[in-house]
Formats: structure tokens, C-alpha cells, sequence
DNA sequence: TAAGATTGACCCATCAATCTTC
DNA sequence: GAAGATTGATGGGTCAATCTTA
């Protein structure tokens, strides 16, 4: 096994970023236009479509990809929106769930078309079937071995 | 041409996501042992491939991922670590040039096996050849349909 | 008037420390 | 003491406005 990658690797590295730098800017600012951001989208997604529209903070977190802390300050603003309430649980009193109201519910729903859209027009679109596959596999491989370091 | 991506191919934006979340964290961790940051890094890496060691400020901005703002910001951090420097342009007083300096470039220099060992652990070593040329030609289609837009 | 770069105001994320409950 | 969540301090990024020169 090489000690560093080989320049074609390196250009695949390169075009990884560059993509996602892209397309996360270009979706950044078509969500703008529903005062919504990708962060937002994406914890009104994981909530809708979790059990009761319901998830702990530190599961919605993961489920995010942010720092625990980084979540309550999304999940204050969200909360001064209308979008999310925080609740009890029942049987253990440190922890809170974060719930989708219904506003969030309304508007993801109102949202979702928008941003679906746009993920087909600046990602899927490019892709085809059998290389959208490769990429699944790959970059889930990539992910869960950099999840473990 | 489907409005919205299908299932499959959410799939691979999700996987798209993690992996860059994932790799892009561990990277910034490993970097950290060295005092840098992946666009610290970045950004000498740019420089010393550039002719000279100096880059345009706005051309070098567009580099490494960045608005003009920011990499203003980030030369102001840099240039008082030592690494790089600002320097007039002859023909355009309007102008300035990021030029990186010796200690810049011995920085790099004891920085990059790391780091560049760390994109073969966490990224490259989990592709196959053929893998890699799917993603590089798919993701520079992508990244460059959405700086279009 | 436009281009190149910087600045001010602001937003948002992280880490380490803290508070509460188990 | 450990787990769940929040807070304070801080770092780092963007946009819009500004300054200077072309």
C-alpha cells in the first residue's frame, strides 16, 4: 500500500471538494429564497421523519453532522422560528427531544420541492444510474471508516 | 428529465455529505498537530505551485474555496503567522499579490507527508481505480455545472 | 463607472467548562 | 463519577458598503 496518493487519486480528492463547495453554495442560496438554510432543511428533514417527529439532541446532531453545541444554537434559533420545540422526556430527566411543529412541517413541505429540485438539477442530474451507484458505495465506505478515526 | 431525484439517488447526495463531513473533520484534526487548517494548508499549497510563489488575491480566493472577504481574512491571520506576505503589483496599483515566504514554504514542506498521508487513509486507500476516475470525471461535471450557475 | 481588495456588521460553528440528573 | 445538554469564549466565514486606482 503507497504511503500517499498517486496524482490521479489526488485529482479525485481535489474534485470532491470543489464539488461539494459548489453545489452546498449553489443550494445555500436557492434555500435562501424560503428563509431556510441547508443546516435548517436538514433538521426539519431528520424530524419529520423520525418516530412522532421526534429526536433526542444528541441523536439530531449526528443525524445533522454537528457538534452537540453547534445543535442547541441551531435548535435555539429554529425554536424562536416556530420551526422545532424542545420537550421532556419522560423517563430520564437530563434529556430533551427537539419536535417539529407543525409551521416546520408546512415548511419543509413548502420548501422540499425547491430543494429536491435543486439537488436533482445541481448533483443528480450529472449522474448517471451506474455512477451515482459507485458513488454511494464508495463515499459510505469513505465515510464510515473516517466516522471510526 | 425527472423533477426530483429518486431514491437512489438521494442516496448518493446523503453519502455525498457524510463522507465529505467525516474525511474533512479528520483532516482538519490531523492538520492541527502542525498548527494548520485544511485551508491554511490550501492555501500554501496553492502559492507554491503558483509561478513565483504568489498568486493574485482574488484569483488565489477562488483557489481554495473561498469569497475575497474571507481570504482577505485569512492572509491577515497568515501573513502574521509569518507564511505568507503581501506584495504590490508592478503594473496595477489597484492590486496585490500573496506571495508565500520561506517559512511558508518549510511549513508546507514538514506538513505535507502528514497530510498527505491522511487523504491516502481516510479517502484514497478506500477507492479502486477505477472508482476514483468515476468520481473525479462525475464530480468535475458537477462542480462545474454549479459554478455556472 | 468598473475592478481589486479591505472593512464593519453579523452569523454560525467548535471547544472546554458548567449545570443538572442518572 | 458519567451522561445529556447548555453556555462562554473564541475563531472563522459571508454580505454589503467602502476606499483606491484604472
Amino acid at each position: 500500500m503507497p504511503e500517499v496518493p498517486n496524482p490521479r487519486q489526488l485529482a479525485a480528492w481535489r474534485a470532491f471538494l470543489e464539488a461539494h463547495a459548489a453545489v452546498t453554495a449553489v443550494l445555500e442560496r436557492e434555500l435562501q429564497e424560503r428563509d431556510l438554510s441547508l443546516a435548517w432543511y436538514d433538521v426539519l428533514l431528520q424530524l419529520s421523519e423520525a418516530p412522532g417527529g421526534r429526536l433526542r439532541m444528541g441523536d439530531l446532531a449526528r443525524s445533522v453532522l454537528l457538534s452537540k453545541s453547534g445543535l442547541t444554537r441551531l435548535c435555539d434559533r429554529m425554536e424562536s422560528a416556530g420551526l422545532v420545540r424542545r420537550e421532556p422526556i419522560d423517563d430520564d430527566a437530563r434529556g430533551l427531544v427537539a419536535a417539529i411543529t407543525k409551521t416546520g412541517r408546512s415548511t419543509l413541505r413548502r420548501a422540499a420541492p425547491l430543494h429536491l429540485k435543486g439537488v436533482q438539477t445541481h448533483f443528480s442530474r450529472h449522474l448517471s444510474e451506474q455512477e451515482a451507484r459507485t458513488l454511494t458505495t464508495a463515499l459510505r465506505r469513505i465515510a464510515e471508516a473516517a466516522r471510526g478515526s
